[in-house]
DNA sequence: TCGTTATATGAAATTTTATTTCGTGAATTT
DNA sequence: AAATTCACGAAATAAAATTTCATATAACGA
């Protein structure tokens, strides 16, 4: 705790009820204080805003203006303590909500740095590099990893295919061989359709690489290469979100790779592209 | 120096002499700021106040509150160790790139806890909680963050639509009314399509929610609510992914946020789509 | 016990701060 | 040269913070 949270909680026994209140408020929601108004504090805290403007004179801070850019300093010092961001309030409000998703988003990102291994990303990077025709595919969620790799990866002029529909795309499959990956996107890896689809690939003799929980599900298991996101456990509301987010880290991570490696040699075509879509789009 | 300096001084070439006269005082006093108002800085600066506020949004900070809090929070934090991973080297294998790649994304989420402002956001949540219909639009890299949304509310029970191609989705805009929201969604501001397709969609009463950088662009300026990312200045192979980012990040905040507010009333609904889809699916 | 005084609190008024609007003049384009 | 765009500050407005004031309740003394 920050030193002006500290003293808070110190003096908070000679406390009256309503001020009570309000050290509460701001020791279980310390982080959100900075970009709070006397109204809203006093909403939250059911006080008057009067009583909000007394309390911070009560503990020794000049104005709420000078207590909140204190707050926000001692808080950037020693960062990570986050109160509960896991449980979503009824009562929150957007902002709130805001900062959660930010901490969750952050959080998921940073988690992907355990979850991935080097020789398994390398892996995926050199198999990529030398095909011909990618293929991705997911589901639900998923499918939007699967959608923005394609763009991205269409840039760098690949032969990209992905397509929500099952059976379109299982008709595309028999067209892959040894020279190709099949890219399945999948957080659970146990989703039926991506299996199944894996499963065809596979037999046309395309690479696979999965991107997908580690976890020893399996798509996990029957992948030749692994890219692991980890499993990030959350209210069910925020679960998808977070895991998305992984994901597109990891997806991100393939094309700035593949770009890094094989980008020189079409970065004329690249510009080109972008040239056009400025020119005949704005 | 921290980030948020930094960018001031980089953009310094392109400020006009009444902008340099405030970043000038700001660069060098940099320490006294949190604790100044307009009014003050304005008299140091000699501007006027309305040219500080001004400021403040042109550097991609969404309100001087926010700027004072956020530069506050970074100067309190010694010597942030800029590790200069705007720059892709060549012979960066693909782990580094990894961890680049989760640096630039967990930055431009940061960066959007500065551009999106509180009310704005609020705004948009009240506007799309009451609407019967949503349409969302947006082309090229932010079709992924459209495409997102649709899932995602979809799930809510609302009656979502967007298609990539402009001449269907044109089809679609006649049967929007003022109970309506059309969420337009540009990096730049400045696609025509996108911005032809909001002209269309307005002229029928829609609410326009226009998710769009910081900035004088025409979808900023027509728009009835702004939902402001943050322009991530980077190098060109990684600008697009960042800025996803940032796109998703406030769709994600919209969903939860609409979640929290009318979720209870569909949870079973919400819960039978998951397990129809779990039992069907694995 | 009753009246008096001190104390805590919220509602409302006031003051301060931030943002937006509007008009002017300069610069740029047509 | 006319028209348009743009930057800017003054003034209006909106929002946020603080103070004032009235009231209720607790504490105290006769």
């Amino acid at each position: 705790m920050t030193k002006l949270l500290v003293r808070i909680s110190e003096q908070s026994r000679q406390f009256s009820e309503t001020e009570k209140k309000i050290s509460d408020y701001i020791l279980n929601h310390a982080e959100l204080i900075p970009n709070m108004t006397t109204k809203e504090l006093a909403t939250k805290a059911d006080v008057s805003e009067a009583s909000v403007t007394r309390f911070v004179k009560k503990i020794g801070v000049g104005s709420f203006k000078t207590f909140k850019i204190t707050l926000a300093k001692e808080m950037a010092v020693k960062e990570s303590f986050i109160t509960d961001f896991s449980i979503l309030q009824k009562k929150d409000t957007p902002y709130e909500m805001f900062q959660k998703v930010v901490h969750v988003n952050k959080n998921a990102i940073d988690m992907t740095m355990e979850s991935l291994d080097k020789k398994e990303l390398e892996a995926a990077v050199e198999a990529i590099k030398g095909a011909k025709k990618l293929v991705f595919y997911g589901v639900g969620g998923s499918a939007i990893a699967a959608q923005d790799a394609v763009v991205k990866f269409a840039k760098l002029g690949f032969e990209v295919e992905f397509n929500m529909d099952f059976h379109y795309m299982l008709s595309r499959i028999p067209y892959l061989n040894e020279n190709d990956v099949f890219i399945a996107i999948s957080m659970s890896g146990k989703t039926k359709d991506v299996l199944d689809m894996m499963h065809v690939a596979k037999s046309y003799g395309a690479k696979i690489i999965a991107i997908t929980n580690l976890d020893k599900s399996p798509l996990y298991k029957k992948a030749d290469i692994r890219l692991a996101t980890p499993t990030v456990e959350a209210d069910f509301r925020i679960a998808s979100i977070a895991s998305r987010m992984t994901q597109l880290t990891v997806i991100d991570t393939l094309y700035v790779s593949i770009f890094n490696q094989i980008g020189e040699r079409m970065l004329d075509k690249f510009h080109a592209a972008r040239d056009h879509v400025i020119r005949l789009r704005r």
